[in-house]
DNA sequence: CTAACGTTGTTGACACATCAACAACCACCA
DNA sequence: TGGTGGTTGTTGATGTGTCAACAACGTTAG
């Protein structure tokens, strides 16, 4: 609110900026191709079988899951039930509290990610990471971390 | 396709590699935020008005704005029907090339960017750049432009 | 106990992106 | 000249993300 002048980009900064703009486009349609190629998975059918592979017996409450995703839970809520109906996940509900749910990975959901896991990693090295020193890793480590404190509602 | 061996990310490649996927979602979204709240645009509506005000006469043929936007053609056709709608551009039929249209910028759209743009900058300097040093926006810069290669179809 | 309030997960309406198909048109060559 | 093939921009179908509203249930205070 406050009407301070603030300059415009300079020729390097916008170089960068837009950079980034395309990067965070490119990158992510490269790796969902990628994925989806070899395995029939989204990015984000991905993300969610990590979360759920990685929880105490492969299943989690459905805002657990959310939270650890960063996701809405009517996204989620609507992501699941197309996973569902795929056979990636099944649902099963909570007898502690009459309200909730647990998602559980399936044998098929399992499976998926595992054939998935190493040619997922494999791109995110070529892509991503191969090149960076540690040096540099800290770096982009700690710029992320900044933007993330800033960004973050 | 061939068979080696990858490493799987350890402790620092994938805190790196988790806070990148979450900037990537948190900044766009941050910064729709606020752009919206000022202007009643959208990121996207933004880029667009961007584009078409650098070029000459403020107009284009939609193939060379897609081309400039790395949207495609599909996708800035339906935008740009909506964002017609909202008075932000008009469109021009081509004498040159009968198939062709022309999209320009309105009296409306141009005011629209006109306002928006300072707090955008504003919002990007205080997200982004600020805290970087020359040293950190150069390596940064060589990052994303290595990572564009990669992508790249 | 119950009334008020918060939480859980779902739903439907809508905005947007992707994809394939398409009509209209241009350019080129036999 | 007329056909062939490529280009331009649009459309409709489909999948996905966001938002507001909601029923069902839990929690707490009086």
């Amino acid at each position: 609110m406050s009407e301070t002048e603030v300059p415009w980009l300079n020729e390097r900064e916008m170089q960068v900026w837009r950079r980034w703009l395309r990067v965070q486009t490119e990158l992510p349609a490269a790796l969902g191709r990628d994925i989806a190629r070899h395995s029939g998975l989204s990015l984000q059918d991905f993300e969610t079988l990590v979360v759920l592979s990685e929880a105490p017996d492969e299943r989690l409450r459905i805002s657990a899951l959310a939270d650890q995703m960063h996701w809405e839970r009517s996204r989620l809520s609507h992501h699941l039930r197309r996973m569902s109906a795929r056979g990636l996940v099944s649902k099963e509900d909570c007898k502690e509290d009459g309200r909730g749910s647990f998602v559980a990975l399936t044998e098929q959901g399992r499976a998926a990610l595992e054939s998935a896991a190493p040619g997922h990693v494999r791109a995110v090295r070529g892509l991503f990471l191969d090149g960076m020193s540690e040096d540099e890793l800290a770096l982009l480590g700690g710029f992320l971390e900044r933007v993330l404190q800033r960004a973050s509602v």
